[in-house]
DNA sequence: GCCGTTTTCGGCCCGACTGTTTTCAGTCG
């Protein structure tokens, strides 16, 4: 998608404006405008340049320059600042710790243009004697080089979630805290996350940092202030830790949820009103007088605007839709009455029907889908036509035992590379539901790729696409498809799309639950559980639903399984 | 570079920690 290139480029300018120490605020513009132009949910190929100009920070110049890219595949202005400025200063950036001013010097008084020969140099001792450098300075960017080695990438929210909620526990039994609360990307419960960030009260914060950078699982600290401390865990993530005021816990909490950009938007508002908000509360200009910040709503409540879940915190036109009064009323795990997508033994599954109904009903569900793999994947012990109609009877002869509670039969059937199906339809017409999914082949074209899901959504007995674009969160990418294409066969057809609750993949992700929505396209939130405590990542497919501003309406796991049968193709 | 129910000019969010400084610049979130 242009959208990540043309963003990546304005990032870049904005690096190398900074490098030459242009008006911050002009940078900021640039920087505002990428991460607006990244979040957009459709190709920027496909607006207009009208609608260009609406998108927010976005004015007359930038439309230009995105219009040029396009024309052109390159941006002018962004050649001439890279002649200029040598390609080695941007990769110093790059290095924790190491922003502009150092970079330039660096390059100005070493003639250092990458990180190796940083890194030389570092551990040679010769930066010592630069300006501003000596020995700590020089550790620390030994130390950022590490850092940068061993990556600073995002990780997935399945992953970090069970870590943060550890140190939270272990703070909250050794160290002095009342409150105590995630917040960052975490709370907003971003697909991944860079950093845990996390916020309490005391009576004695210096103890708390005491005991925060002496927890277990941390491996380095690498700053510890009386309200704000950091470290990096085994996991080689960051956590930061801040301490504040009982009176001041609701600004804060707000203000570390974030996102950047909504707080950004909210302290706006705020100085048109006069007033001023910043982590300790919200403040009268005129008299510097706190009137409020104790609880989080209070920010909200002072600009006249409803309380914004978390997970709509992005800048993405919550505050607007909070204003107008038309903030969705998200759906939550508790609305979510089964899982449609089931893994059991007779394929790859680890569980019987039996041990598997047990956990469900554990959950509160009043059904789950089985739906083992077919035949195609031999990988994964994929059942032939034969198996799934002996599995049939199978489910059949349990379901007339049960009481308020269903299986309902299906079948994850494999999309092969021509867009036909793995099972024929005579006995897909024999299925409550049929889950259909792409395995393979996910080098082909955008065209062939594109051209498979239709055919599969086009096939009257298939309800469900499920993980539609195919991705693992930090080792595979979305395949090439065609989203507005597929999506609007899935409305013609009224074929539901699968919000996929495993962490790695989360796929559909928010922005495509976001325009699936808009365009009416029926969702159901799923696990592909194949052990059974893997049914308790519907919280992150959950968390997904809700970043993409869905109700419970828009969900169709949310309705008893009659209703539901009527609601999922072919509508039985 | 963007933006406007005070404005088409003059604003633009705000604070913590570190290391190197004698009062603050740089970096980060």
């Amino acid at each position: 998608m242009k959208n990540q290139e043309i963003a990546k480029i304005f990032n870049e300018i904005a690096d190398l404006l900074e490098i030459k120490g242009e008006n911050p605020f002009r940078i900021r513009a640039y920087r505002k405008a990428a991460q607006n132009i990244e979040g957009l949910p459709k190709s920027i190929e496909d607006i207009t340049t009208e609608e260009i100009l609406k998108v927010p920070g976005i004015g007359q110049d930038l439309a230009g320059k995105i219009e040029e890219y396009l024309k052109t595949g390159r941006i002018k202005a962004h050649e001439e600042l890279k002649q200029e400025i040598p390609e080695g200063l941007l990769t110093l950036l790059s290095v924790p710790g190491i922003g502009p001013k150092t970079s330039k010097m660096l390059y100005e008084k070493l003639k250092i243009k990458n990180i190796a020969e940083l890194e030389k140099l570092a551990s040679e001792h010769k930066l010592i004697g630069l300006p501003g450098i000596k020995e700590k300075t020089e550790e620390n960017i030994l130390k950022g080089i590490e850092m940068l080695k061993r990556g600073r990438e995002r990780h997935p929210i399945g992953r970090v979630l069970p870590i943060a909620n550890d140190i939270v526990e272990h703070l909250r039994k050794n160290a002095p805290v009342d409150k105590i609360d995630l917040a960052g990307s975490l709370r907003r419960c971003k697909d991944t996350i860079k950093d845990i960030d996390i916020l309490v009260t005391s009576d004695n914060p210096k103890e708390v940092m005491r005991v925060f950078v002496h927890l277990p699982h941390v491996k380095d600290i690498l700053m510890q202030g009386t309200t704000k401390s950091t470290v990096i865990i085994h996991e080689d993530i960051q956590v930061d830790l801040r301490v504040v005021e009982k009176d001041s816990y609701g600004a804060a909490l707000a203000y570390f949820t974030g996102s950047k950009a909504h707080n950004i938007r909210l302290r706006e508002m705020a100085m048109k009103k006069g007033l001023k908000i910043n982590e300790y509360g919200i403040f009268r200009e005129r008299d510097e007088k706190k009137i409020g910040g104790e609880k989080e709503d209070d920010v909200y409540k002072i600009l006249g605007l409803p309380y914004i879940p978390p997970e709509l915190r992005e800048d993405q036109g919550e505050i607007g839709a909070a204003q107008e009064g038309r903030l969705p009323n998200l759906i939550t795990l508790e609305d979510i009455k089964g899982d449609l997508h089931v893994h059991s033994k007779w394929s790859d599954g680890s569980h019987t029907f039996e041990q598997l109904i047990e956990a469900a009903k554990k959950l509160g569900y009043s059904y789950i889908a089985i739906t083992d793999h077919s035949k195609g994947l031999g990988i994964a012990r994929g059942l032939t036509e034969d198996r799934l109609l002996e599995q049939k009877k199978e489910i059949d002869a349990i379901n007339k035992k049960l009481k308020g509670f269903k299986i309902i039969h299906g079948v994850e059937v494999d999309i092969r590379s021509d867009g036909s199906l793995d099972i024929s339809d005579d006995v897909l017409k024999e299925l409550d539901i049929v889950v259909a999914s792409i395995h393979s082949g996910f080098k082909q074209s955008k065209k062939q790729l594109t051209h498979r899901l239709s055919s599969a959504i086009k096939n009257p007995y298939v309800s469900i696409i499920a993980h539609p674009t195919g991705r693992l969160i930090g080792e595979r990418d979305a395949y090439d498809i065609d989203m507005e294409e597929i999506f609007s066969i899935a409305k013609k057809t009224k074929t539901a799309i699968e919000i996929n609750a495993y962490p790695l993949r989360l796929d559909i992700n928010d922005t495509y639950a976001k325009r699936a929505k808009e365009l009416g396209i029926p969702i159901v939130i799923a696990t592909d559980t194949h052990i059974i405590n893997q049914f308790g990542y519907m919280r992150y497919g959950v968390s997904i639903a809700r970043r993409g501003w869905l109700g419970k309406d828009d969900v169709l796991n949310t309705l008893d399984v009659d209703k539901l049968l009527k609601r999922l193709k072919p509508f039985k």
